[in-house]
DNA sequence: TCGTTACCGAACACCTTGTATGATAAAATT
DNA sequence: AATTTTATCATACAAGGTGTTCGGTAACGA
């Protein structure tokens, strides 16, 4: 890829995240984002179609990282030097902890459910790789497709309980919460 | 109140409504609406403050129904004549099931989520009157917000689950599920 | 009957979106 | 080093949405 199309597409990533700190998605205008990353307006144009598929983009980036990190624990281990604990929902809570590539931003109370809606769809993979791991009566009484949008609704609702709370407790405490909840 | 008033008002709301069975929330203009309505534009803005306005409004109008309906039974069942069972989730489910005033409307996938959160709002009054109701061995492991917010978004997804399948099963079985997954 | 009030239609300024243009400079190719 | 390709820029533009203003009209309440 072009040099200078790498410059683009990172500073509109940047500047996009920055403003998604200081208001809400709706009201953050193409003109804004430009500005912000000092690019013409052809050239986001040429980048991204619209804002929404500049959050999709933005969204995948993210969520590919983070979510190939939890699966592949082996290989990303390896790479992060992270201590790989049981629990992949713990593993996951741990990255967002850390808050790589600034993450937590999008998850902040002010911004779009559509970001939601999107990790949501993003967990769906995980949880059906870890149904077993809850408990088998509630799974026996309850239709699967129920079940596992449960589980991954809990997930997000604890996620989000925990960055309205400033992230006060440990990723450790949080999982129990979760397993706890579910 | 003016008959004039209200005869806008209700043509705003009707026409509001039947626009967002149709199509997505952010989709619909304000032309849109005073077409179907068939009022004026300075019309609407006298009414309204602006489309996000309106559909706070007509939140307001749908919930206020539905939660007194559920909060204040005996008064309720004397009105409208249910059979007033003993959960007060249930009554909700029963409810929402006849689909009153249409509101299933607003559940619809394609629908914002900014309506969901008017949803899980309201649902707060009621959750925490009902906090005995659940499990007291995990009511002590959890802080009382983590709770309380659990509750009211196991009820919304339930609910969207619920929509989402056609409510293909009865108001009893969907609140079986909810107290399973609760 | 008479004053009040809600409504209409039309026009308006303003903002946002997405596209098109030709010029310029950085990158890739020869 | 010379040349071609490509990404970028500034500017302009049309189309469409928002929210306001204004004078005329007709329905309402007293």
């Amino acid at each position: 890829m072009d040099r200078r199309q790498k410059k683009t597409r990172n500073a509109i990533f940047k500047a996009f995240t920055d403003l998604l700190s200081q208001k809400e998605y709706s009201q953050i205008t193409v003109a804004d984002i430009i500005e912000s990353a000092d690019v013409g307006r052809a050239t986001f144009y040429s980048h991204f179609e619209t804002k929404d598929y500049l959050l999709k983009e933005l969204c995948e980036e993210l969520f590919c990282h983070i979510f190939d990190a939890a699966e592949n624990k082996k290989t990303h281990t390896h790479i992060f030097d992270c201590n790989a604990p049981d629990s992949v929902f713990l593993h996951l809570f741990q990255h967002l902890y850390k808050n790589d590539n600034n993450i937590l931003v999008l998850f902040s109370c002010r911004n779009n459910e559509l970001f939601f809606s999107y990790f949501k769809n993003n967990l769906g993979k995980l949880v059906e790789s870890q149904l077993s791991l809850f408990s088998e009566k509630r799974r026996k009484e309850l239709p699967e497709s129920f079940w596992v949008n449960h589980i991954q609704s809990v997930f997000v609702e604890t996620l989000r309980w925990w960055v309205d709370n400033n992230m006060s407790v440990s990723p450790e405490t949080i999982t129990e919460y979760f397993y706890l909840a579910v």
